[in-house]
RNA sequence: GGUGCCAUAGCUCAGUUGGUAGAGCAACGGACUGAAAAUCCGUGUGUCCCUGGUUCAAUUCCAGGUGGCACCA
């Protein structure tokens, strides 16, 4: 029997979580998370894990294992679930990934090319440049380096150049030559479901759960980790504004309005993402039912 | 009940010496291949409260109405 990946995404706050829990316990397996700071060990209420009682239902991967001190990144996690499936895969027909961490799906669900690891003074030897010398600096390098990915490329976007120049530098290769803009073979099937709900709604729902996230103590939580902010893991929503406040920059409430407003801008970052693929079957989170049934027909 | 002020975008407001309007915030659309909850690009979305009058032309002027606020009774 070919083995099953079930994958449940959508926007942040809609749901997705305790569905995967429902889906995870009917078809008798473990559910993998797809959320690029869930996995950092010292964050759990700004990055909404589950709670414990959640955890223990179901077994969870991916979840608080890392440190905000490491470097992650989509490649790392696209070789991380491979190999975490392909130990459950030994006893299971079917997982279920869930979370809204756009590009970490795809790259499980399609793929990411081969490019070398970050060399880390490389790259904040660029990053000083850039602070110095201004983005037309990146510009003239990549135009040196690889033509063709400047002819194509967001010019006005700092992380895009930098990251094609110092893949130039590591390799010697033009980033264009090493993409290849091919899918990967998986050896398992994937199910896409799509869980949504009315534009206000969602965002009813994701003004209240941050409200829920200061009730729950997401200060104390900021605060213990405001040290280390300068690391890219903390570069998040929920705690970005919130170290502003502690840098006296901005008022409490200020504070936890842009939590506000920055989670919905991201969950219309992710509807905008999550639009243009075809092969996701959308649902509202309370269809249970009809979701069972759908990932059931299409197993057959 | 009387007098005065106000009514323009989702909100707060600006403006048009009469030629159908614009800021901030919010909102909306898009891009995305190893930093992705990141990063970047784009878009005013409007019965200018209603009805009538004057006028070639009214959101603008006039009258009445409705609603809100303030003061006086």
């Amino acid at each position: 029997m070919k083995k099953t990946l079930i994958v449940v995404l959508g926007p942040t706050g809609v749901g997705k979580s305790k569905l995967s829990i429902k889906l995870a316990q009917y078809f008798r397996t473990e559910i993998i998370s797809s959320d690029s700071r869930q996995v950092y060990s010292e964050l759990s209420i700004g990055t909404a894990v589950p709670p414990e009682v959640d955890l223990q239902k179901v077994k969870h991967h991916l979840i608080h294992s890392h440190s905000v001190h490491d470097d992650y990144n989509a490649s790392q996690f696209e070789k991380d679930v491979l190999a975490i499936l392909d130990h459950l895969f030994r006893e299971k027909d079917t997982a279920v990934m869930t979370g809204g961490s756009m590009l970490y799906i795809d790259a499980v669900c399609h793929g990411m090319d081969r490019l070398p690891d970050a060399d880390p003074e490389l790259r904040s030897r660029l990053i000083r440049d850039f602070n110095e010398k201004g983005i037309e600096h990146l510009r003239l390098q990549l135009k040196k380096l690889d033509p063709h990915y400047y002819s194509v490329a967001d010019l006005k976007n700092p992380k895009r150049l930098l990251h094609a120049i110092e893949v130039c530098l590591i390799t010697g290769k033009t980033y264009t030559s090493l993409r290849t803009n091919q899918k990967k073979e998986r050896l398992f099937r994937i199910i896409k479901i799509g869980l949504n709900l009315e534009r206000g709604e969602l965002y009813e729902r994701i003004n209240r759960r941050v409200d829920q996230m200061i009730e729950e103590g997401l200060e104390q939580e900021a605060r213990h980790v405001y040290p280390l902010r300068n690391l890219n893991s903390l570069n998040t929503v929920g705690y970005k504004e919130l170290f502003a406040y502690f840098d006296g920059e901005t008022d409490r409430d200020k504070a936890i309005e842009l939590i506000r407003r920055n989670s919905r801008h991201y969950a219309r970052r992710q509807l905008t993402w999550f639009r243009r693929d075809q092969d996701i079957a959308w649902f509202r989170p309370e269809q249970e039912k009809e979701i069972i049934h759908y990932v059931e027909s299409k197993l057959t």
